[in-house]
DNA sequence: CACTAAAGGACAATAATTATCCTTTTAGTT
DNA sequence: AACTAAAAGGATAATTATTGTCCTTTAGTG
Protein backbone atom coordinates (compact mmCIF):
# COMPACT_ATOMS: atom_id res chain seq x y z
CA UNK A 1 0.00 0.00 0.00
CA UNK A 2 1.42 3.29 -1.08
CA UNK A 3 1.79 6.72 0.69
CA UNK A 4 -0.93 8.46 -0.86
CA UNK A 5 -3.63 5.27 -0.52
CA UNK A 6 -2.11 5.12 3.61
CA UNK A 7 -2.98 9.22 3.95
CA UNK A 8 -6.58 8.86 1.94
CA UNK A 9 -7.56 5.74 4.06
CA UNK A 10 -6.75 7.81 7.27
CA UNK A 11 -9.49 10.25 6.06
CA UNK A 12 -11.83 7.56 5.55
CA UNK A 13 -11.12 8.19 1.81
CA UNK A 14 -11.41 5.93 -0.61
CA UNK A 15 -7.67 5.15 -2.83
CA UNK A 16 -9.46 4.97 -5.78
CA UNK A 17 -6.93 5.44 -9.11
CA UNK A 18 -8.61 8.94 -9.72
CA UNK A 19 -7.35 9.79 -6.67
CA UNK A 20 -4.48 8.10 -6.53
CA UNK A 21 -2.88 10.28 -9.55
CA UNK A 22 -4.60 13.65 -8.93
CA UNK A 23 -2.23 13.32 -5.25
CA UNK A 24 0.43 12.41 -7.77
CA UNK A 25 0.12 14.87 -10.34
CA UNK A 26 0.24 17.58 -7.68
CA UNK A 27 3.36 15.59 -5.96
CA UNK A 28 4.90 15.84 -9.41
CA UNK A 29 3.27 19.34 -10.15
CA UNK A 30 3.66 21.29 -7.44
CA UNK A 31 1.27 23.55 -7.74
CA UNK A 32 -1.26 23.27 -10.20
CA UNK A 33 -4.60 25.03 -11.29
CA UNK A 34 -7.86 23.42 -11.61
CA UNK A 35 -7.68 23.73 -15.28
CA UNK A 36 -4.50 22.44 -15.78
CA UNK A 37 -5.18 19.58 -13.31
CA UNK A 38 -8.02 18.34 -15.29
CA UNK A 39 -5.95 18.32 -18.93
CA UNK A 40 -3.52 16.05 -17.31
CA UNK A 41 -5.82 14.03 -15.74
CA UNK A 42 -7.83 13.24 -18.75
CA UNK A 43 -4.79 12.21 -20.72
CA UNK A 44 -4.73 9.16 -18.41
CA UNK A 45 -8.48 8.54 -17.88
CA UNK A 46 -10.04 9.91 -20.92
CA UNK A 47 -13.78 9.53 -19.86
CA UNK A 48 -12.33 11.29 -16.31
CA UNK A 49 -15.43 13.90 -15.70
CA UNK A 50 -14.49 17.37 -14.34
CA UNK A 51 -17.07 16.95 -11.46
CA UNK A 52 -14.97 14.56 -10.00
CA UNK A 53 -11.64 16.77 -10.20
CA UNK A 54 -14.03 19.20 -8.59
CA UNK A 55 -15.28 16.94 -6.21
CA UNK A 56 -12.10 15.72 -5.13
CA UNK A 57 -10.11 18.51 -4.80
CA UNK A 58 -12.90 19.82 -2.44
CA UNK A 59 -13.04 16.98 -0.20
CA UNK A 60 -9.07 17.03 -0.31
CA UNK A 61 -9.36 20.46 0.92
CA UNK A 62 -11.64 20.07 3.38
CA UNK A 63 -9.56 16.98 4.70
CA UNK A 64 -6.45 19.28 4.50
CA UNK A 65 -4.72 16.65 2.38
CA UNK A 66 -4.00 19.73 -0.06
CA UNK A 67 -4.29 23.25 -0.15
CA UNK A 68 -5.37 26.22 -2.18
CA UNK A 69 -3.13 29.05 -2.78
CA UNK A 70 -4.39 32.09 -4.24
CA UNK A 71 -2.10 33.97 -6.55
CA UNK A 72 -2.89 37.60 -7.62
CA UNK A 73 -4.41 38.29 -11.08
CA UNK A 74 -4.45 34.63 -11.22
CA UNK A 75 -6.71 31.11 -10.53
CA UNK A 76 -5.74 29.63 -7.71
CA UNK A 77 -3.57 26.68 -7.58
CA UNK A 78 -3.43 23.44 -5.42
CA UNK A 79 -0.59 21.83 -3.70
CA UNK A 80 -0.22 19.09 -1.14
CA UNK A 81 -0.06 20.34 2.02
CA UNK A 82 3.31 20.63 3.76
CA UNK A 83 4.76 22.47 6.08
CA UNK A 84 3.91 25.90 6.80
CA UNK A 85 5.83 28.00 3.42
CA UNK A 86 5.61 31.01 1.71
CA UNK A 87 4.92 31.66 -2.35
CA UNK A 88 6.98 33.74 -4.66
CA UNK A 89 4.89 34.45 -8.37
CA UNK A 90 6.57 35.46 -11.78
CA UNK A 91 4.45 38.21 -12.93
CA UNK A 92 5.53 37.48 -16.54
CA UNK A 93 5.23 33.57 -17.24
CA UNK A 94 3.41 33.06 -13.86
CA UNK A 95 5.54 30.58 -11.82
CA UNK A 96 4.89 29.78 -8.42
CA UNK A 97 7.68 28.60 -5.96
CA UNK A 98 8.06 27.65 -2.60
CA UNK A 99 10.07 29.69 -0.49
CA UNK A 100 10.89 29.01 3.12
CA UNK A 101 10.29 32.23 5.43
CA UNK A 102 10.51 33.01 8.98
CA UNK A 103 7.50 35.34 9.62
CA UNK A 104 7.70 34.85 13.46
CA UNK A 105 8.67 38.60 14.29
CA UNK A 106 6.21 39.35 12.09
CA UNK A 107 3.39 37.43 13.46
CA UNK A 108 4.27 38.88 16.95
CA UNK A 109 4.06 42.41 15.00
CA UNK A 110 0.79 41.65 14.00
CA UNK A 111 -0.04 39.71 17.44
CA UNK A 112 0.39 43.82 19.16
CA UNK A 113 -1.04 45.33 16.73
CA UNK A 114 -3.87 43.52 16.25
CA UNK A 115 -5.01 41.99 19.27
CA UNK A 116 -5.87 38.84 16.83
CA UNK A 117 -4.81 35.07 17.62
CA UNK A 118 -2.79 34.46 14.77
CA UNK A 119 -2.64 30.70 13.58
CA UNK A 120 -2.30 30.82 9.80
CA UNK A 121 -0.41 33.07 7.34
CA UNK A 122 -0.91 33.20 3.79
CA UNK A 123 2.17 35.57 1.97
CA UNK A 124 2.42 35.51 -1.63
CA UNK A 125 5.17 37.67 -3.50
CA UNK A 126 5.09 38.67 -6.69
CA UNK A 127 7.90 39.27 -9.00
CA UNK A 128 10.03 38.05 -12.13
CA UNK A 129 12.27 35.00 -11.91
CA UNK A 130 15.46 34.70 -12.96
CA UNK A 131 14.86 33.27 -16.52
CA UNK A 132 12.15 35.91 -16.96
CA UNK A 133 14.09 39.17 -16.53
CA UNK B 1 -14.81 69.11 -7.79
CA UNK B 2 -14.29 66.45 -4.82
CA UNK B 3 -11.21 64.06 -4.75
CA UNK B 4 -12.39 61.16 -6.24
CA UNK B 5 -13.83 62.85 -9.09
CA UNK B 6 -10.42 64.24 -9.75
CA UNK B 7 -8.74 60.89 -9.19
CA UNK B 8 -11.29 59.37 -11.67
CA UNK B 9 -10.47 62.12 -14.21
CA UNK B 10 -6.81 61.56 -14.18
CA UNK B 11 -7.57 57.87 -15.06
CA UNK B 12 -10.17 59.44 -18.17
CA UNK B 13 -12.74 57.51 -16.30
CA UNK B 14 -16.16 59.86 -15.89
CA UNK B 15 -17.37 60.60 -12.57
CA UNK B 16 -20.78 59.12 -12.62
CA UNK B 17 -23.04 59.15 -9.78
CA UNK B 18 -22.47 55.74 -9.42
CA UNK B 19 -18.59 55.54 -9.29
CA UNK B 20 -18.63 58.21 -6.51
CA UNK B 21 -20.99 56.52 -4.72
CA UNK B 22 -18.77 53.09 -5.10
CA UNK B 23 -15.97 55.21 -3.82
CA UNK B 24 -17.70 56.35 -1.46
CA UNK B 25 -18.83 53.28 0.08
CA UNK B 26 -15.25 51.53 -0.28
CA UNK B 27 -13.81 53.97 1.90
CA UNK B 28 -16.67 54.11 4.46
CA UNK B 29 -16.47 50.49 4.92
CA UNK B 30 -12.58 49.69 3.92
CA UNK B 31 -13.04 46.22 2.78
CA UNK B 32 -15.93 44.86 1.11
CA UNK B 33 -16.95 41.86 -1.51
CA UNK B 34 -18.59 42.16 -4.44
CA UNK B 35 -22.16 41.35 -3.56
CA UNK B 36 -21.96 43.40 0.02
CA UNK B 37 -20.90 46.37 -2.14
CA UNK B 38 -23.89 45.71 -4.32
CA UNK B 39 -26.14 45.19 -1.36
CA UNK B 40 -24.98 48.55 -0.34
CA UNK B 41 -24.96 50.20 -3.67
CA UNK B 42 -28.87 49.46 -4.86
CA UNK B 43 -29.87 51.61 -1.45
CA UNK B 44 -29.01 54.44 -2.75
CA UNK B 45 -29.47 53.82 -6.97
CA UNK B 46 -32.30 51.18 -6.98
CA UNK B 47 -32.48 50.32 -10.40
CA UNK B 48 -27.98 49.68 -10.50
CA UNK B 49 -27.20 46.82 -12.46
CA UNK B 50 -24.87 43.89 -10.96
CA UNK B 51 -23.02 44.47 -14.62
CA UNK B 52 -22.46 48.10 -13.38
CA UNK B 53 -20.84 47.10 -10.07
CA UNK B 54 -18.40 44.71 -12.35
CA UNK B 55 -17.86 46.78 -14.81
CA UNK B 56 -16.84 49.66 -12.45
CA UNK B 57 -14.94 47.21 -9.94
CA UNK B 58 -12.62 45.77 -12.98
CA UNK B 59 -12.00 49.29 -14.20
CA UNK B 60 -10.59 50.55 -11.13
CA UNK B 61 -8.60 47.70 -10.65
CA UNK B 62 -7.08 47.92 -13.99
CA UNK B 63 -6.34 51.61 -12.96
CA UNK B 64 -5.09 50.85 -9.64
CA UNK B 65 -7.69 52.98 -7.89
CA UNK B 66 -8.72 49.81 -5.63
CA UNK B 67 -7.32 46.44 -5.16
CA UNK B 68 -8.35 43.03 -4.63
CA UNK B 69 -7.95 41.46 -1.30
CA UNK B 70 -7.92 37.44 -2.11
CA UNK B 71 -8.95 35.88 1.55
CA UNK B 72 -8.53 32.12 2.09
CA UNK B 73 -11.40 29.88 2.25
CA UNK B 74 -13.78 33.24 1.16
CA UNK B 75 -14.94 35.83 -1.10
CA UNK B 76 -12.50 38.61 -2.35
CA UNK B 77 -12.84 41.99 -1.05
CA UNK B 78 -11.83 45.30 -2.21
CA UNK B 79 -10.57 48.22 -0.76
CA UNK B 80 -9.29 51.47 -2.31
CA UNK B 81 -5.53 51.52 -3.20
CA UNK B 82 -3.18 53.05 -0.51
CA UNK B 83 0.22 52.58 1.22
CA UNK B 84 1.46 49.03 0.91
CA UNK B 85 0.00 46.79 4.33
CA UNK B 86 -0.84 43.76 5.27
CA UNK B 87 -4.04 42.02 6.12
CA UNK B 88 -5.77 40.07 9.00
CA UNK B 89 -8.69 38.23 8.53
CA UNK B 90 -10.83 36.59 11.93
CA UNK B 91 -11.84 32.97 11.08
CA UNK B 92 -14.89 33.38 13.40
CA UNK B 93 -16.65 36.72 12.12
CA UNK B 94 -14.54 37.04 8.94
CA UNK B 95 -13.63 40.98 9.88
CA UNK B 96 -10.37 42.06 7.71
CA UNK B 97 -8.35 44.49 9.47
CA UNK B 98 -5.11 46.66 7.74
CA UNK B 99 -2.17 45.67 9.58
CA UNK B 100 1.29 47.59 9.08
CA UNK B 101 4.04 45.18 9.02
CA UNK B 102 7.77 46.10 7.71
CA UNK B 103 8.35 43.34 5.29
CA UNK B 104 11.68 44.30 4.21
CA UNK B 105 13.69 41.87 5.66
CA UNK B 106 11.84 39.12 4.14
CA UNK B 107 11.87 40.56 0.28
CA UNK B 108 15.53 40.25 1.06
CA UNK B 109 15.57 36.57 2.30
CA UNK B 110 13.26 35.67 -0.72
CA UNK B 111 15.24 37.47 -2.69
CA UNK B 112 18.10 35.76 -2.16
CA UNK B 113 16.43 32.57 -1.59
CA UNK B 114 14.50 32.59 -5.16
CA UNK B 115 16.34 34.87 -7.06
CA UNK B 116 13.45 36.40 -7.84
CA UNK B 117 13.09 40.26 -8.44
CA UNK B 118 10.10 40.97 -6.06
CA UNK B 119 8.00 43.99 -6.32
CA UNK B 120 4.57 43.18 -4.35
CA UNK B 121 4.06 41.43 -1.00
CA UNK B 122 0.29 40.12 -0.32
CA UNK B 123 0.34 38.49 3.41
CA UNK B 124 -3.27 37.48 4.88
CA UNK B 125 -2.96 36.27 8.68
CA UNK B 126 -5.75 34.17 9.86
CA UNK B 127 -6.71 34.43 13.34
CA UNK B 128 -9.37 35.40 15.88
CA UNK B 129 -10.18 38.45 16.58
CA UNK B 130 -10.33 40.16 20.40
CA UNK B 131 -14.42 40.06 20.04
CA UNK B 132 -14.32 36.23 19.05
CA UNK B 133 -12.03 35.21 21.27
C1' DC C 1 -17.28 -14.09 -4.15
C1' DA C 2 -20.99 -11.15 -2.00
C1' DC C 3 -22.43 -6.98 -0.03
C1' DT C 4 -22.68 -2.08 0.95
C1' DA C 5 -21.17 2.45 1.03
C1' DA C 6 -18.57 5.43 -1.53
C1' DA C 7 -17.13 7.23 -5.77
C1' DG C 8 -17.28 8.00 -10.77
C1' DG C 9 -19.47 9.81 -14.95
C1' DA C 10 -23.00 12.19 -17.53
C1' DC C 11 -25.25 16.02 -17.44
C1' DA C 12 -28.58 19.35 -15.31
C1' DA C 13 -28.64 23.26 -12.29
C1' DT C 14 -26.77 27.13 -10.10
C1' DA C 15 -23.59 30.81 -9.29
C1' DA C 16 -20.32 34.11 -10.87
C1' DT C 17 -18.74 36.98 -14.35
C1' DT C 18 -18.68 39.01 -18.89
C1' DA C 19 -20.61 40.56 -23.34
C1' DT C 20 -24.09 42.81 -26.10
C1' DC C 21 -27.10 46.27 -27.37
C1' DC C 22 -29.70 50.07 -26.79
C1' DT C 23 -30.60 54.34 -23.95
C1' DT C 24 -28.90 57.90 -21.03
C1' DT C 25 -25.39 60.79 -19.21
C1' DT C 26 -21.03 63.13 -18.98
C1' DA C 27 -17.65 66.33 -20.41
C1' DG C 28 -16.71 69.18 -23.17
C1' DT C 29 -17.50 72.71 -27.26
C1' DT C 30 -19.99 76.09 -29.54
C1' DA D 1 -27.71 76.93 -22.54
C1' DA D 2 -27.93 73.91 -26.56
C1' DC D 3 -25.08 70.46 -29.32
C1' DT D 4 -22.16 66.53 -29.85
C1' DA D 5 -19.26 62.41 -29.38
C1' DA D 6 -17.74 59.23 -26.48
C1' DA D 7 -18.42 56.91 -22.38
C1' DA D 8 -21.23 54.72 -19.12
C1' DG D 9 -25.58 52.74 -17.37
C1' DG D 10 -29.24 49.20 -17.42
C1' DA D 11 -31.50 45.07 -19.07
C1' DT D 12 -30.53 40.88 -20.16
C1' DA D 13 -28.21 37.22 -22.93
C1' DA D 14 -24.13 34.53 -22.95
C1' DT D 15 -20.31 32.44 -21.04
C1' DT D 16 -17.59 30.37 -17.47
C1' DA D 17 -17.00 28.22 -13.09
C1' DT D 18 -18.74 25.29 -9.74
C1' DT D 19 -22.05 22.27 -7.58
C1' DG D 20 -25.90 18.93 -7.43
C1' DT D 21 -28.48 14.82 -9.05
C1' DC D 22 -28.99 10.32 -10.41
C1' DC D 23 -27.67 6.16 -11.99
C1' DT D 24 -23.73 2.88 -12.66
C1' DT D 25 -19.39 1.14 -11.15
C1' DT D 26 -15.91 0.13 -7.83
C1' DA D 27 -13.32 -0.20 -3.41
C1' DG D 28 -13.08 -2.20 0.76
C1' DT D 29 -14.62 -5.66 3.99
C1' DG D 30 -15.77 -10.08 5.49
MN1 LIG E 1 3.77 25.59 -2.12
MN1 LIG F 1 -6.58 46.96 3.49
ZN1 LIG G 1 9.09 34.02 -15.10
ZN1 LIG H 1 -14.08 37.90 14.87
Amino acid sequence: MNNYTRILREHNLKATPQRLAMANVLHVDGHISIESLYAVMIEKFTSISLATIYKNINLMVENSFIQEVKIPHAKSVYELTKDTHSHIVCEKCGKVNDVSLDLSTIIDNATKQSNFKIDKTDLVLSGVCKGCQ
